[in-house]
DNA sequence: GGACTTCGATTACACGCGTAATAGATTACG
DNA sequence: CGTAATCTATTACGCGTGTAATCGAAGTCC
């Protein structure tokens, strides 16, 4: 299966529907409504966009459509990521991991929490 | 100062130039024919753009012109991770470093590493 | 010094995206 | 029924991007 390109306002379409699903349209825009203001017609394109993409299905439940995601979002995190990785680190993971591993902040439970993964990694 | 925006095949651009730098834009198209096939005209559309944007300034040399990076790589490297981490991991960093550190392989040597950075951010 | 070459600048064009208005279809209400 | 309300689909439009041809100026060669 081929994983589409979301663009940066579809993530916030796909993390409504990722999150529960299906939804009616109008759901989504009244679950977006709270970080946006994207205005209903607006939304209603990106959902078209993102069924001819691929990346939603939809089945018409009367009058009403229901939208539900059609790729996983860990497919979508692989496929951005690997994207993001190859364009600003040349593939390196490392590198990457080192870069926000110095930029970011982190709780110690989570310095942890990667400490622990990667040691089960170096075994 | 305030990072502009770069394009995906904009990066391939600007690595030539923060590998070396000043060049004239016939070196950088030299650089770049070895892993691109790109016409000269669209990297000097890409230098003009990239000048345009504040990404890179030059300066006259006789009828040459000479062009350098008017950002750093890491400044930019911090803006493009910032926009990545917020829009696929809603900026929590610590589970995009989880992802890269389970998705990625990475030597004994990296991981290593890794983990003394961990450490010395945990004190 | 006029034609040719060499460069960068300007212009072009199709496509994706952000954003939205309008049209078309279907349902519901009076 | 017919008109208003409600949905989705179609169309729109400006901007960034990928990709490139063409223009214009400035040296270079006879």
């Amino acid at each position: 299966m081929k994983i589409p390109r979301i663009s940066d306002a579809e993530w916030q379409v796909m993390d409504v529907l990722w999150q529960r699903s299906p939804l009616t349209a109008n759901e989504v825009v009244d679950e977006l409504a709270r970080n946006t203001d994207w205005e209903p017609a607006t939304i209603k394109t990106m959902l078209n966009r993102l069924v001819k993409k691929g990346a939603l299905k939809f089945k018409a439940e009367g009058k009403r459509y229901l939208y539900a995601p059609a790729v996983t979002r860990d497919a979508c995190v692989r496929t951005e990521g690997r994207s993001f990785l190859d364009r600003v680190f040349g593939g390196a993971a490392g590198p990457l991991i080192a870069h926000f591993v110095e930029d970011a902040k982190l709780s110690k439970d989570e310095i942890a929490e990667l400490r622990r993964l990667l040691e089960r990694k170096g075994r």
